[in-house]
RNA sequence: GGCCUCGUAGCUCAGUGGAUAGAGCAGCAGCCUUCUAAGCUGCGGGUCAAAGGUUCGAAUCCUUUCGGGGUCACCA
């Protein structure tokens, strides 16, 4: 890319003029904005200290050895300290005739390196998917594609909390007022019938509470001493010492909701490489606690709890083992981290978890440096903003949830009633016309949740979700079915996409600033895997449909009469629509070829 | 209260050290005998929360203040 032949030419500008070794963030480079004549700035005011020069004639002293030393480049301008150097016509040219099939344009094949492991999904087992989650999903599969792209070799794992006392309550109420109800007998998803028995409980256990409150205890003593939550516990006791008839039902429920993740997991187009267990894996951190605490890293106290002091790192006493000598939340996080990193020795471990648990993982870092793991460092908190509704913050007690299943359904029928009033059906048959619901309705969720940087709060507003104008991602699916549209017509009248550079065809600033948008996919791939951010790619592939939609209606393409003009389009047509499937596909958002 | 984080147009969001701060929605006015109008064009809309500082240059970095959110459990 020319960037980098710039990068190294002004570097070789500046040593030979000035004698300045140049840091690569002292070579700022830019695209020219549209208002002045060029294609890319140099920014040369942090050369003016060693040029003893004015920002104007410095700009034109690089300018005149950009210009003998490179053939890339055409002329240049000056405006104060900004140096704007055209590009020869012929680099955009051959740019495009090198590049305008697409296929991998701006993914790189993996390097060979250690792999990145990215955890993300992580549910509990007691209620359904919600809008949280569908946040959760989105960005820990999308930053998979990213990275993956980057030239990462990328696994993805879930962790799926599937023990506890959380499904003990879900299996207790099931128990007690379930009549043998099943997903089958009532049709009921398995994720949604014991979601609804973990409601049950509380319902039943509130009503407990206060009547002991009306007997006079005190609210706080009245939720641990409530039948019902005794009962729980003791399930959870039975759990844990191997009872079959506890088992068995853990079992069977869990089955269930596995069942209706995976159902939720397919519809929401997500995937893993690899599932775990918490009910497998919950022991582990024991054995390093053990260990921490012979090397004295940590301490035991009397009671027999182990503590780890951190005030020394700015954080508190953190507790690692209960006195009872079960594991909490840290312990099980500190096995899972040491388990995945023997498994696979990753460069980067990657956690997709809520930003309220900050907190947590800058503990779980230093307690496994204090342990002596070097690696500590290589843990990526992707740290998420919660996802309000215009009523405020989603609580599952208040029924103020948004469930994943009823949201998805709803787009897919407000995408099918848009299409209904836009006259759009009669072109498809039933199944095709379904399959394009889905994908419309997915690519306007997925944008309206992606499109946000993922460490913002960010507000769910449903009529703006299922919008499907403007900065939506029905729009960009639109501009890439309209390609599609122009192009098979251009095949049926037998006219050539194939672009050589050889031809001899002008090039319109349109032409240009679309080639100009393309040109830039590869450097925003790589700026989103270093932030971490699939955001940086829907905005950036929204930029592109507005670019293709301006260049569609401002030029003609099929009715262009100079042959090299009309191959120029229609092979630049091809090369947007291919950017845009890339860009999508990062977002894990398909492309309908009609729409 | 300590720590973290956010504050940009009426609303939802881009922009994170460079040129005159941008989009979409909402509002108004135009464009379908069509390479797909889920589109395009135009208009109006800003003390980038406030103040100070660093810099040739600050929405962006630093300090303070104000406001929102998070977190500081023998919960996960």
């Amino acid at each position: 890319m020319i960037e980098q032949i710039l990068t190294d030419k002004v570097t070789e500008a500046v040593k030979t003029l000035y004698q300045l070794e140049a840091t690569p963030s002292q070579i700022q480079l830019q695209n020219t904005r549209k208002e002045f004549e060029g294609d890319i700035t140099l920014v040369v005011f942090p050369f003016t200290k060693v040029s003893r020069k004015s920002p104007e004639a410095t700009a034109a002293e690089v300018g005149e050895f950009l210009l003998a030393q490179m053939r890339e480049v055409e002329s240049f301008n000056v405006i104060k300290g900004f140096l704007n150097l055209s590009i020869k016509k012929g680099y955009w040219l051959s740019f495009l005739s090198e590049n305008y099939k697409g296929e991998k344009f701006g993914f790189t094949d993996a390097d060979g390196s250690q792999p990145v492991v990215v955890e993300y999904s992580s549910p509990n087992t007691n209620k359904p998917l919600h809008l949280g989650h569908i946040r959760n999903n989105l960005l820990g599969f999308s930053l998979s594609r990213i990275l993956q792209s980057a030239g990462k070799n990328v696994v993805k794992v879930n962790l799926v909390n599937d023990r506890g006392i959380h499904i003990c309550k879900s299996m207790l109420a099931w128990e007690r007022w379930g009549n043998g109800e099943t997903p089958e007998s009532i049709g009921l998803k398995g994720d949604h019938l014991v979601g609804k028995y973990y409601v049950v409980f509380d319902k039943h256990f509130k009503e407990e509470i206060s009547i002991l409150v009306a007997e006079g205890m005190n609210p706080e003593e009245a939720s641990k001493k409530a039948p019902l939550i005794i009962e729980a516990q003791q399930i959870l006791q039975k759990w844990e010492a191997g009872d079959d008839e506890v088992i068995n039902l853990w079992k069977m429920m869990n089955g269930w909701v596995y069942d209706g993740f995976a159902k939720t997991y397919q519809t929401l187009g997500i995937e893993f490489d690899k599932t775990y267990y918490e009910s497998q894996t919950y022991l582990l951190g024991k054995k390093l606690v053990e260990e921490g605490v012979q090397k004295g890293v940590y301490t035991r106290r009397a009671d027999g709890s182990v503590w780890i002091d951190l005030t020394a790192d700015g954080m508190d006493e953190k507790l690692l083992l209960r006195s009872d000598g079960t594991s909490v939340y840290m312990t099980q996080d500190l096995g899972t981290a040491m388990q995945r990193y023997e498994e696979y020795k990753p460069e980067q471990l990657i956690y997709v978890v809520g930003n309220e648990q900050e907190y947590h993982f800058n503990v779980l870092k230093v307690v496994l440096k204090h342990l002596g793991c070097a690696w500590s460092n290589s843990i990526y908190h992707l740290s998420y903003g919660m996802v309000e509704l215009p009523e405020g913050k989603m609580k599952s007690r208040e029924g103020t949830v948004v469930d994943a299943d009823d949201l998805m359904q709803e787009m897919f029928d407000t995408s099918e009633a848009m299409a209904r009033e836009l006259g759009k059906i009669e072109a498809f048959d039933n199944e095709e016309a379904k399959n394009l619901y889905r994908t419309i309705g997915l690519g306007a969720l997925k944008y309206f949740i992606l499109k946000v940087d993922p460490k913002k709060n960010m507000l769910f507003n449903p009529a703006d979700s299922v919008d499907f104008n403007g900065n939506t991602g029905p729009f960009i699916q639109y501009t890439y079915a309209r390609i599609k549209s122009v192009l098979r017509k251009a095949a049926e009248a037998g006219y050539g996409v194939s672009f050589s550079e050889t031809d001899s065809v002008e090039l319109l600033s349109q032409e240009k600033e679309l080639l100009r948008k393309i040109h830039d996919f590869p450097g925003i791939v790589s700026q989103a895997a270093e932030l971490h951010s699939p955001a940086v790619i829907a905005n950036y592939a929204f930029d592109l449909a507005s670019e293709y939609n301006r260049f569609y209606h401002e030029l003609t393409i099929l009715k262009e009469e100079n042959m090299a003009s009309r191959t120029l389009r229609l092979s630049l047509s091809q090369f947007t629509a291919k950017v845009i499937a890339n860009a999508l596909w990062l977002l894990g958002i398909e492309v309908p070829e009609r729409m």
